[in-house]
DNA sequence: CATAATTGCCACAATTTTGTCAAACATTAA
DNA sequence: TTAATGTTTGACAAAATTGTGGCAATTATG
């Protein structure tokens, strides 16, 4: 679950926000002033930060450069000045993306897994073929829109493509991650679970690398 | 240098867009529908896609609908319709950012960059033809956007020569990297993977020096 | 421009690796 | 305990990679 910090002053605002992508389950933080805000990214990690640019005190562009002097977590401004000089100034100081007063939360949630997916690169839902998806919170493979079921080494063995797209696996390195430490099967072994994860997902989605192993085609 | 594509039917907007890019060091390449922009990019690299969402024919929705099921490469919308309904769709759609006429381009510049800077962080490609790159990252080799199967020894040496363009290599030079010690093959060997990998990243790639041996042209 | 040397290229062969299936074995659930 | 499910193995078929020979094409050089 990604954790979201934000900063703004406006208390109903602040809220609604909070309350709006809590449902959306990302954990939020509140903070109503600039300085509070550089304080509590220096001593806990968030995966993205909404900052309003007017605050008492420190303004949103002096806590953005603060926070840029140690960490590159992304940051959303918000702010009623829609002004160009304003936004250029919110991404010259090392802003992701920039929106104006009056907004749509749904439009901020959009625009947050826009940020999320590119920084973080994992959605929940992994699309494999038009027709076959896995969800990575509940662990489903889905076949058109029906659950496929998997054992756990198949389980495992396509977690391990599925995170690491176009990663070429050795076979060396597949036995480490799906298999406990004294387990020792034979290649055949390795070989059979490739063949059964080939026939759901599709042969060409699984590339052999001769000598060497494995990689999923993402 | 980093390639844009602009899909946008007005040709004057596509035009100064082309330019102020052009000038700000980007790579720029025109279109001005939805079909042509779909084939283009089937075929072609480019890091960032600019789409308008009000198109002839086919409209920027279904583009980024088709683009989206063999590429991951990132969009920005750009249109004059700025209901919160398009913009939902716009992002649900798989686009990245979603820009309302009219813009500034310098803001549309500094959009740019902040996705560049967080999806090619830390992602190297290299570019062998229009067609042609090479991530270095997964050691893929794509044409046409899709991945090209290497064996081992092909694989070895376009490395070899992808990460010294230009510089002679003797075949002495060539066989102590692609061959264990304990190999010792004939020249005709060389001359086959040579051939092998003219055929797939082009003839005039791979220049011989007689009696020598090859150079990569980069 | 003729010649010799070098290189390109194709088809095939040798070798190694991988795919596949059935059956044995192990583990879990009923 | 038995039945059901999951995992591993072995044997053989299939496929892929690499090497080689032979001849055509190209190049350098006198």
């Amino acid at each position: 679950m990604k954790k979201i910090l934000i900063v703004e002053d406006d208390r109903d605002l602040n809220k609604s926000i909070a309350k709006f992508l809590t449902m959306r389950f990302f954990e939020c933080v509140s903070v109503f002033d600039g300085q509070e805000a550089v304080d509590l990214v220096y001593e806990k990690h968030f995966d993205i930060i909404i900052l309003d640019v007017k605050l008492p005190s420190m303004n949103g562009f002096s806590v953005a450069k603060e926070i840029r002097s140690f960490s590159n977590v992304p940051i959303i401004f918000l702010t009623s000045l829609s002004s160009q000089e304003y936004i250029e100034r919110g991404f010259l100081q090392g802003g992701d993306d920039y929106i104006t007063k009056p907004f749509s939360l749904n439009e901020l949630y959009l625009r947050i897994n826009a940020i999320i997916k590119r920084v973080y690169k994992n959605e929940t839902i992994i699309t494999i073929t038009p027709d076959t998806y896995f969800n990575l919170d509940s662990e489903t493979l889905f076949k058109k829109n029906r659950p496929v079921h998997l054992t756990q080494k198949e389980l495992a063995l396509l977690k391990l493509f599925l995170q690491n797209p176009n990663k070429i696996f050795s076979r060396d390195e597949i036995f480490s991650h799906i298999y406990e430490y004294d387990e020792e099967p034979s290649d055949a072994s390795l070989r059979v679970f490739i063949n059964t994860l080939r026939k759901i997902i599709g042969k060409n989605k699984i590339e052999t690398i001769k000598n060497v192993g494995y990689r999923y085609i993402g």
